[in-house]
DNA sequence: CGATAACCGAGACGGTACGTCGAGTCTTGGC
DNA sequence: GCCAAGACTCGACGTACCGTCTCGGTTATCG
């Protein structure tokens, strides 16, 4: 499925609006690409979000004004945008066994949020979330959900494999381990990520359990 | 405990800044009121954040901008403030059993999670977080901590008593918990908070560990 | 006289710049008569000044900005051909009388205070004339000293018939004819120019002098 | 009559639009006057209408761009104001004669003709006049109109004391006078205003006529 | 009791960014 | 080389808030 992708997923832009024969002077594509290139410039400078202007990213880049309006319905759809954009590829699972692959999974989320870049992406996205309904369901369906399925075949093929218990709960499973990730990146950023064990303990501590012997005797 | 809080808890705010006998005509309580009364009122017509203005709320309130600003210093040290007064008082736990007070906790967050003001709180507290700094201390110490002591605490007479493992990495069960229902509340809207079970089948998967025969036979 | 007048007196207009054989298609004479009408269509729907815009010519037209721009340096050069391309002919005088021949000319130019049309032109060119210097000397060589000549050639005739004084000045009798009628046409638009009597009021006033028996006396 | 006018003729002007007991901080009058001392001062640098902008004369007066949209509703509206601000106050005529007075408000307007500030006030006015149809009736009212009387009166007392014919036009006279007036000073900027002589030369022109012995010989 | 001082609503102040529009230029594919 | 279409940079438009600053007027406490 999907096999065919190769233009970037541009959510929240607007598509020139005729269907076919596509007339007039094409879009710039380095107009593009300097827009993204001065939103990462001025964002790794330390820009907050609210010291986005649109202005600025327009001076920044060398463009007009209306070159960005012309592509993104206001400031919020642009930051939308570029954020997807600047979202860091899945990883590769090396398949080794169920319990490795979500080590792998964590790790990388590890990473992530250590990561000035993917920290300051979450951070737009949280902010944006609640703000533009549009951004919820597109950040929703093209990185939530997209994360949520890696995990859930992964906890699929442990349940086959009978690493993990038959009655797991696949979404439990996914946020407890998301959740506790995200606390650390978003919540914190004197966060204690720095601990390379973090992924194997989290999961062992899940799979394993935290009871003691009298959770045990009164099962 | 705490039996002497009358005054709210008002961080951020601009105290009058003469130490001594105070003169002159005193603050007006009615004023302060009808501001958070206002802001309250214009989050429950459905304003996002970038809606809230001070001027809108200054109208809203029929309280003049010089009289906020005569409070607090800026727009995000109100909003900040309003957010901690609208905090709901932490539950009081029964103290049964640790696994009891966990359950507990936990359904006080869901039943928090399912309350329009309180994720509104949460929304605001996880824009603000990294655009305000003296937010991030403020409600770090007053919420998060306070949080963070009650699952210490619970935790702790947890392992005393057996119900625990005696190598329990206190924070990390907080963080999965609390994670996995932050994410639920803050990331969803249609999320499935509804389960009134929950609760008890986060802590009960946590503590026996979701691990299989495969995974029992590994260690 | 001006027997050869076949193309339309196009000053301003940037011509092909190549000076020899030229090449390629040739401009569209279409396009030229489109853009013309469009500006006078949009001029009757009452569009002001400040209404009309290239863009909006463009479009009306169905044509190009380039192709606009092609044809002239800037906006104001545009109109100001325009305006020459909508003066109306001049009149044809009699002759049987300079008195007479006057009288015609104002009485044409009473005709072209009361046209929409004509009107909206003499608009444009006290607007533009000063802000557009080409323009200035275009419509003066153009069109006002064609007019001038026109009345001086009359009153010399006069002058050498004993119709008018000896000691004429051709330029102030011009200019109090032309000049009132200007006053009535441009400064008033609610103006009363319907009199048809108007013109022969005007030059006999003028011719009789208005002064009274003490001026008589005076002199 | 309008003994007690203090206030300047602000017309076009936002007013406040509460009636009567003034609330809130009252309107900078440092502010006005800097705004129109930067038009004047632009404006005698040589700007042209075209190159006063609001943000412009914001900037050079030092002055936020909402605070003139606080007091006139566009650009329009200022400069019309600035313009009838600028308007140098009607001359005292003598009252020996008609004829003389006649001639001192012809010399004023020749001086007012070959003043930059009065014949940029005219340019103005002669372009916004028809596409601010408020600016119309306002200057119309307020300057034309007033001129307008003051021919009249000095005619009317030139027809009482037997210098002016008793069948004499008033605004016909005022018209032709008036009218080339305006021609010389805003068809042509190398006027012929030069002649301290023109105002005498017109008037006995007017009041002699321009008629010769075959035009007197036919009355 | 009167002075003093800080409060109050209202709203103007200088700024900064917003999103729109037009001018004049450039770049497509097509004739 | 022209044509329609529509992108490009630039810069002004008019609006909205921010945080500050007066206004006239209202309570408090202090002397």
């Amino acid at each position: 499925m999907d096999t065919d992708r190769q233009t970037p997923p541009s959510a929240l832009a607007v598509e020139p609006h005729c269907a076919a024969p596509r007339r007039g002077r094409p879009r710039s594509e380095a107009a593009e690409q300097a827009i993204f290139a001065a939103i990462e410039r001025l964002m790794m400078e330390g820009a907050g979000l609210g010291d986005l202007t649109i202005e600025g990213i327009a001076q920044a880049a060398g463009v007009g004004k209306a070159t960005i309006y012309r592509r993104w319905p206001n400031k919020e759809a642009l930051l939308v945008d570029a954020v997807v954009r600047l979202e860091t590829p899945e990883p590769e699972l090396s398949g080794s066994s169920a319990r490795q692959d979500l080590i792998e999974t964590l790790e990388y989320m590890r990473r992530r949020g250590l990561d000035k870049r993917s920290r300051w992406v979450l951070m737009v996205i949280f902010h944006q979330l609640h703000s533009l309904p549009e951004l919820k369901s597109v950040y929703y369906d093209r990185v939530i959900q997209r994360r949520r399925q890696v995990i859930r075949d992964v906890a699929r093929r442990g349940v086959a494999s009978g690493e993990f218990r038959a009655d797991l709960d696949l979404d439990l499973l996914a946020e407890m381990l998301v959740g506790a990730m995200l606390v650390r990146t978003v919540l914190w950023d004197d966060s204690p990520l720095d601990d390379p064990a973090l992924p194997v303990t989290m999961v062992d501590a899940l799979l394993s359990g935290l009871g003691g012997p009298a959770h045990a005797a009164a099962r």
